[in-house]
DNA sequence: CATGAATGAGATTTCATTCAT
DNA sequence: TATGAATGAAATCTCATTCAT
């Protein structure tokens, strides 16, 4: 039981420690041997919880990917009414962003390299449920009927990419002008 | 005559054949020799035009983003009124995109690399225009007084993530949900 | 117990290698994998071992150069009376050369390369306990007061280009010849 | 005949050019393109004076040893009687060597390197008349009967072996000093 | 489970030499 | 004579992956 665990914290310090490294060098640039020095593990070892370099970038991106989705859904959006748990998804993912920089850089690495055509996308139950909540208010007429990418676009895409340009420090945002461009993102697809 | 221009050529070859490569299969798994057969030329000469393999990186981005930035100016929104310049302009950029999938993807993916942030960004009249547009929006109180990376993910920013999308093929816009869309983005950032 | 060696039997058969190949065909025309294969191993083993070719031709010089600091106290000259010390060291500096020819070819190329100029020397105890031995036959007035690179040049510079030349086999010294030289050489400097 | 000096001096100044990057630089590390850089001219024409880069880097090592042997003959030893003809050739030799920085390092890495193994050495008319005079001293009972390498070692040797430590920087002579230096070399070889 | 030396294919870059102009 | 773009073989070095211990 001792040993399980010490396992699991190993794989744990190999993703950690590619996340930093690939965040601040991006996916070239980030050999193996450089991550298994800054995770404090072997190199030999990495290919024992990861079938090679591919897989191990994967499953990086896959966990990140459930941890921001569960982020989304903090504070119980499917209880509160129309605009209001658009507004709380959209202040989360905001708030998941400008507080897990490595993550967001790797995310955005990640998702605009030709890697990820490789490998299809895993269901999340958290997305699920999200696409269900927009499903209801299209249905009830507050959205207007635009393809989920756009809506994507509109709303997430436009934190992510404010919380980009803070994390490098390009940009500053209030408290207030935050809220604003949150009343911006209600307005461009509210019906 | 015609032989004078062949130095110019072949460069331009090296620049189309990396763009392709890269749009295709990334900055990693890009090699020079690739580079190099794709282009029909020799290893030896793509270092007698750049310096080394980032600077011939670079050199692409800055070429691509003047393109791009001489593509948003095009039917001059500089003579049309608010907010019909604004829509122009969003078009001109989504035009751009949808038919230049190569230079979007290569742009994405260099902006969402460290790579990027190694380089300081050339200035670019084009922009200078362009920004100067948009102050006289705000100062008029057409626009909301956001900073200016809110505006740019507002627009151009879904402009971009929209385009990407229909690249890879997994969206579809009819003209009128873009025409749709192109007013949702003015509706967020109008006043 | 055997097994535990095989890393420094490797990096001795790196440095081996190198040594002939420089010897023989001279630092160009010695490229890593012609080292590596002569030494019987990999090529990127080297870069395991030694950081780059500079640092595996200097790591190669100081190893040698030690080695030959100590044969020049073979048969411990300090415990001979002045001048029977000074013709013991000349001679082991002489006995070295000719028994090891790689060596001095080596050190004489290296020597003569703007190469050296861009590495400090290392301290050598060897050489230390020599200098001391210098400055007491100064200090007793048998030997000229000349700087220590005069004192140097005609010594042990004379028993290396001897050497080298019985080497390239353009000499061949009797012993009577050489002991004849080594007294040429005590007459130069003693007072 | 304009253009024939136009053709020389240009000759010359890839000899210059070389010179002064050997020497400064070492064999390797020597391109022929810096060679045409240094030295003012395209890299084809390199190939209209010399076959190719050995062929341009003994032509210079002849030049230079032709240069020097003139250098020895100055003040014309052949005059002066014993020792004073040896003392004259000694620090001609030396001065040569200290006025002409890059030559000398050129020499020593020349002749130190497997390089020079591949081509037979000149004849050369002064080195003759040298060698001649060396036989009448040594017919004279004037000098010890050492084989002529040694007595190169002992003489010359000693002053090329000063002279580059002079050039380095590691060792600066009073013209007393030297002349000590000149009168070691006289006794090492007197008979 | 764990290590890290070892491999070798392949990446980037260099450079002597050629040749069209 | 003169240029310098062009070639391509070869040099240096990297790095994903394996495996003996």
């Amino acid at each position: 039981m001792v040993t399980k665990t010490v396992g699991k914290n190993k794989q744990k310090a190999i993703l950690t420690g590619t996340l930093a490294l690939i965040s601040e060098r991006g996916f070239h640039d980030t050999p193996m041997s450089l991550i298994a020095q800054r995770s404090g593990v072997s190199t030999g070892i990495i290919y024992h919880y990861f079938e090679n370099k591919d897989d191990l970038i994967h499953t990086l991106y896959q966990r990140i990917k459930q941890e921001f989705s569960a982020a989304l859904l903090v504070g119980d959006p499917h209880e509160l009414p129309w605009p209001d748990h658009l507004k709380l998804i959209w202040m989360n993912a905001y708030h998941y962003y400008i507080t897990h920089p490595a993550e967001t850089m790797f995310l955005e690495q990640y998702e605009n390299s030709p890697y990820h055509l490789k490998w299809e996308e895993m269901p999340d139950e958290n997305f699920t449920r999200l696409y269900a909540l927009i499903e209801q208010d299209l249905a009830a007429g507050f959205m207007r009927p635009l393809p989920d990418p756009a809506l994507y676009a509109l709303t997430l895409g436009v934190a992510s990419s404010l919380a980009k340009q803070q994390i490098e420090g390009t940009l500053k945002l209030s408290a207030d002008q935050l809220a604003e461009i949150a009343n911006a993102v209600c307005r461009a697809i509210a019906a």
